[in-house]
DNA sequence: ATTCGTGCAAAATCTTTGCATTCGA
DNA sequence: TCGAATGCAAAGATTTTGCACGAAT
């Protein structure tokens, strides 16, 4: 799992934006919000969890943090447009940190379920564009590709 | 829900190649399968069931197929191509016909889950592109937007 | 006659929830 | 202090599976 570089930065800048909006909304800030938004922060761009895989994680780096918090905080930091929920039909939700700045998609191999990014910024003016059309709301444009990955076509 | 209108045509042409793309592969047709198919055949376009709602359409019109045969059949059409697997992040998944050339994408209410369907070819298009330079063998793309819809925005 | 598909019930997954306790504001 | 968040275990929801029986080829 690769780690930030700079590992004295443990300010953790872009900790701060995300710890006052949940403030901000009369959440309050726990050591288990606090330790999970730093491990989403902390996650190589383009790397998802599932519940599961947080709560592995927040167990191995020492925090017993129950399944059921996970969870809650998982759903929580959803609602609040903190997270992105990924669903790639396999049975369980998997969760990125949500950068309006740094928009991509999946393409999602159905054999062996390896996902792969890519960005296209077309794509996510279109989401926009569309969704305005129907008067919707827009919150997430999800362009989701499946098929047979290099490796999987044998 | 609707019906097809012409209910004399009850030889349903369009039944015959999903029959014979069964047949061909060694999977035997059966009563329950056939039925299956033909509830989504006659599915008005834009609609698609969960597997809870295959089974009560099933058990409603008289076909008593137990569930696990629903769960059974759905993936199956799905790994032949049969049926496209559409997972609006709520906990179970939906299936539609799958209609190559009829491709269609949705936006979804994060609100009351409902569903609107858009067709947009240049999406399908990019799907197919953006797969090729990864080198998938792309077997659908889904472009899925997330929002409130007006009713839910009050 | 085989082998595959089905039904049933049990199990496996994933996620949510009730309640007592703990902790943040 | 006081309500919100947590942990635990139990319950819910969805999907899968083992096994015996029945049906398709």
């Amino acid at each position: 799992m690769i780690r930030r570089e700079v590992e004295n930065l443990t300010e953790e800048p872009e900790l701060n934006p995300v710890i006052e909006s949940l403030r901000k909304r009369g959440h309050r800030i726990t050591a288990q919000r606090e330790k999970i938004l730093k491990i989403f922060i902390d996650l190589p761009h383009g790397h998802h969890l599932s519940a599961e895989d947080l709560h592995g994680k927040l167990i191995d780096e020492g925090m017993n943090v129950s399944l059921a918090t996970a969870y809650r905080t998982l759903k929580l930091l959803s609602s609040l447009g903190l997270l992105r929920e990924l669903d790639f039909a396999e049975g369980h939700k998997h969760y990125e940190l949500k950068q309006d700045d740094l928009p991509h998609q999946h393409i999602i191999c159905t054999n062996c379920n390896k996902t792969l990014e890519f960005e296209d910024h077309f794509l996510e003016d279109a989401g926009q564009k569309i969704g305005a059309k129907y008067d919707f709301e827009v919150v997430d444009a999800q362009f989701k590709i499946f098929g047979q990955c290099p490796e999987c076509q044998r």
